[in-house]
DNA sequence: ATAAGTGCAAAACATTTGCAGGCTT
DNA sequence: AAGCCTGCAAATGTTTTGCACTTAT
């Protein structure tokens, strides 16, 4: 999704397209790495000197609406958000905090067996594997 | 794990037994819906009315360095504890919140397959599964 | 022109921390 | 008797909220 389909995808649902909403939704889309509401924060504000806190938060929680991210909620109090709203695995280093994502042909194939077993299409799913990734070993 | 087990863990670790551990351990323990620290705290005041949630919370942390329960963050920011170690799947009702445990062959399947896949035995896991329960439908 | 969105500051929450006193060993 | 554990209260950190102002439509 790049900056104009973002534009396009506003107009349709009738929402204002702002620049601190641009910003925030092409910065989000674009990461894989998973920032943190302040993470975002503090990044933007380079460009974006008057931006808020308070702006990231309602807008972050906007996207989550409109299905373009994910909130993930970790122990440690932290919550990160993914742009990737495909079936993958979230690989976690327990130590420092880091996150990729994975993907593997035999995790659709086995996932979907899971899903027929249930008997119904469930609204979402995550999955993380927790190790300790190369930097911390 | 009954209480006398877990009077006996806590010996061989060295820590003390004291009956608001006892309390909060067993009552964790023997919980299938993952309750919250709140939750906790305001049960068990009915039984231990200067039980405080500092101590729910120091208690909760040592459980999990034990490796006697997990926390899960979600991404409402609530955090919650559940005592089942084994690879299962959290089936998470995403109107109200409830949770319950989940657990087939297809799982361990999918698991052990991802486990090849990767090369190396992980720390842990996560999976969850949302949906809207029956209750909120 | 109007209504939605932003920024700021205060409020609300959840969790952690420090310390004096109490309890297990 | 010694030191770990508890309860309390204050501190911390994150997220939400209310409101006046701004901006996209």
């Amino acid at each position: 999704m790049d900056t104009n389909d973002v534009i396009n995808f506003f107009r349709e649902k009738g929402l204002k397209v702002t620049s601190q909403r641009l910003a925030i939704c092409t910065f989000i889309l674009s990461r894989k790495d998973h920032p943190t509401a302040e993470q975002i924060y503090q990044e933007l504000r380079n460009e974006y000197p008057t931006i808020s806190l308070g702006t990231i938060y309602k807008t972050l929680h906007l996207l989550q609406e409109l299905g373009l991210i994910q909130e993930l909620g970790f122990n440690e109090g932290s919550v990160r958000y993914d742009p990737d709203m495909e079936l993958h695995i979230n690989m976690v280093c327990s130590k420092c905090g880091k996150i990729s994502d994975y993907k593997a042909e035999n995790v659709e194939k086995l996932w979907s067996a899971i899903i027929s077993d249930l008997g119904f299409k469930p609204k979402g799913q995550r999955i993380d594997i927790y190790f300790e990734c190369n930097d911390c070993k």
